[in-house]
RNA sequence: GCCCCAGUAGCUCAGCGGAUAGAGCAACUGCCUUCUAAGUAGUGGGCCACAGGUUCGAGUCCUGUCUGGGGCGCCA
């Protein structure tokens, strides 16, 4: 599908050179790329080029002119019924009819693949997203990160990527500690002891009914261990029941991944060793005030960063080290992106840096930041304290509004939006959702479907489908291929947000204007056409949802 | 103080250097004996924060200012 704009290109630089050969324009040198768009107004045309006015200057002729010796020469082209020179100097294209209607029958063909390319061929890329510390339930600012990083997962496999999903699991951070501190002192209270919470512990509820629920199990075991064993088993119970919720409320939402990486892996298997080595000997290290620093100055990382504290311990850079080594290095993906959120903003100038130092190449990993979010109800905003463990769980949400809703809603904005999140209106079933909108629409095209009945549409001839608003509907349906790849070329999923309303549009107003099933004599032929439009139309809707990672509902 | 992101219709936001800047909601006026009215047709609404610059052409790129958010820890 995506053919037909590299034809068109193709078929302006030879009547470009057709036109030079006949002495109609001075010879130069072709552009590199021929830009093609959409107009933005639909009496335009389906497609332009504004290729005329940029080369007027070197060409010393009016725009104007050049467009209309290319269209003269343009050679005729399948998919294009009209080629216009207007105005400043644009050319207009417009679709052929009957080829725009075969593409119905394209869509019936390609059926679930249909908006897929090849951009990526076949490149191995990971996608690591959400990634929160195992210290607690998911709340609901990971939200974002995970709508996103799902929806960048499905774009990019759509576009031809092999794409991997990951959640780091940092189950060896200094925080792991004080969660199996928390946990024993909750689990020693609910036993009767008086152990006192730790400083910097986890405060929230959830940590005494873990500490219940892991009594009702296994007793007071860890009571009679020494107390440094009992912490250190206690969080590794802890922390597989917290990775366990995470993966449930993921899956809850329709994400499912590949692989979960440990983070203390990383020090036993020798990467971190390895990855520190590389560092020593590219003498990207120094130590001072008793610990080891990363030099990222020189690197243009922004500031230095502690490897190794004073205490001898690892910090975090550390494990980011050994983990992107692993990454690049060890699992050989050929490009990265990692999903965080806009407050870890200041460390992607070390990230290069580091990347630059293990020898890697900076412009394979990508990170995406998102604005954070900010919750509302009714208008009012929510505020939401995770030290006093006062926390609004990612779980609860998804159950008071429903996975689609939320998916939608935090997709339908561009990554760097900062955005409110209104679970009311979320939750609103009225017009003013547009989650129900567009899910309507294929729960429509679903009804019409079943109201035919066993009809044998396959048969169906779509050359009969000349009115305004069918054709018009599949120009829409024919642009998904398009979306696609912008959405992958941009990591930028929330245009299938805006695309999936102007499919759904589209799709209302054919719905008016058009009888699908009729009965009359004489409208056998016409039903049938029409049957298999709502039918591709339904594959293209379902397949934009589930590219957002959500459900295609054949009733509402 | 320095760094990052944003500022577009009353509100929430799209807008891959190109034409008369768009959508949804809100407001107003119409449309259900018809396959789902969770729908649809129309009207009004804009110095694209401000000031310079680059360009044949700037909401889009550059510089500065203002406003809002985030960051600048031997936390992650």
């Amino acid at each position: 599908m995506s053919t037909v704009d590299s034809d068109i290109k193709a078929a302006l630089v030879s009547a470009l050179k057709t036109a030079c050969d006949a002495g109609e324009l001075p010879k130069f040198e072709m552009p590199a790329d021929i830009p093609l768009e959409r107009p933005k107004q639909d009496t335009m045309g389906d497609l332009a080029t504004p290729l005329c006015m940029q080369l007027a200057r070197m060409l010393h002729l009016a725009p104007i002119v050049i467009a209309t010796t290319v269209v003269k020469h343009l050679p005729t082209l399948e998919a294009i019924g009209q080629a216009e020179a207007v105005k400043p100097g644009y050319i207009n294209l417009r679709y052929n009819p009957e080829w725009l209607t075969r593409q119905v029958d394209a869509i019936m063909a390609a059926a679930d693949t249909f908006g897929n390319c090849d951009l990526g061929n076949g490149q191995r890329v990971q996608v690591e997203f959400v990634s929160a510390n195992p210290t607690g339930p998911l709340h609901i600012g990971a939200a974002r990160n995970a709508v996103l990083g799902d929806a960048i997962a499905r774009v990019l496999d759509a576009a031809g990527y092999a794409v991997q999903r990951e959640y780091y699991v940092n189950d060896a951070g200094s925080r792991v500690r004080v969660f199996g501190e928390t946990l024993y002192a909750r689990y020693a209270q609910a036993l009767g002891r008086d152990v006192p919470l730790p400083q910097d512990g986890y405060m929230g509820q959830y940590m005494a009914d873990m500490a219940n629920d892991i009594i009702g199990q296994v007793g007071d075991k860890y009571l009679q261990a020494p107390h440094d064993k009992a912490v250190l088993e206690l969080g590794a119970e802890g922390l597989r029941r917290v990775v366990a919720s995470a993966e449930a409320d993921l899956a809850f939402m329709g994400i499912r991944y590949d692989r979960w990486f440990s983070e203390a892996t990383l020090y036993s298997d020798g990467t971190y060793d390895r990855a520190l080595s590389i560092l020593r000997d590219g003498n990207h290290l120094e130590k001072h005030d008793g610990a080891l620093w990363f030099k990222a100055i020189e690197l243009g990382g922004g500031k230095d960063e502690v490897v190794i504290r004073s205490d001898g311990t690892p910090g975090y850079f550390a494990s980011d080290i050994a983990y992107h080594y692993n990454k690049f290095a060890i699992r050989g993906f050929e490009r990265v992106i990692d999903v965080w959120g806009a407050d870890h903003q200041g460390h992607v100038p070390r990230m290069r840096a580091m990347m630059q130092a293990l020898g890697l190449d900076p412009s394979c990993l990508t990170i995406i930041l998102y604005q954070l979010v900010t919750l509302k109800r009714g208008g009012e905003v929510v505020r939401l304290s995770k030290r006093t463990g006062d926390i609004i769980t990612l779980r609860e949400v998804l159950e008071e509004v429903g996975a689609d809703a939320v998916r939608f809603f935090l997709l339908a904005r561009d990554a760097d939006s900062q955005m409110d999140f209104d679970l009311d209106l979320a939750k609103e079933q009225s017009e003013v959702n547009p989650v129900y909108y567009v899910q309507y629409a294929h729960a429509r095209t679903s009804s019409i479907l079943r109201f035919a009945g066993d009809v044998d549409y396959s048969q169906g001839d779509v050359s009969l489908l000349t009115t305004e608003a069918e054709q018009a509907l599949i120009r829409r349906m024919i642009r998904l291929p398009e979306v696609v790849r912008i959405a992958a070329e941009h990591l930028a999923p929330h245009h299938l947000a805006y695309y999936a309303q102007e499919l759904a549009a589209s799709l209302h107003t054919f719905y008016r204007d058009c009888r699908v099933v009729n009965p009359e004599p004489g409208a056998e032929q016409i039903t049938l056409a029409r049957l298999k439009l709502v039918a591709a139309c339904r594959t293209v809707l379902a397949r934009t949802l589930h590219l957002m990672g959500m459900t295609a509902p054949d009733v509402m």
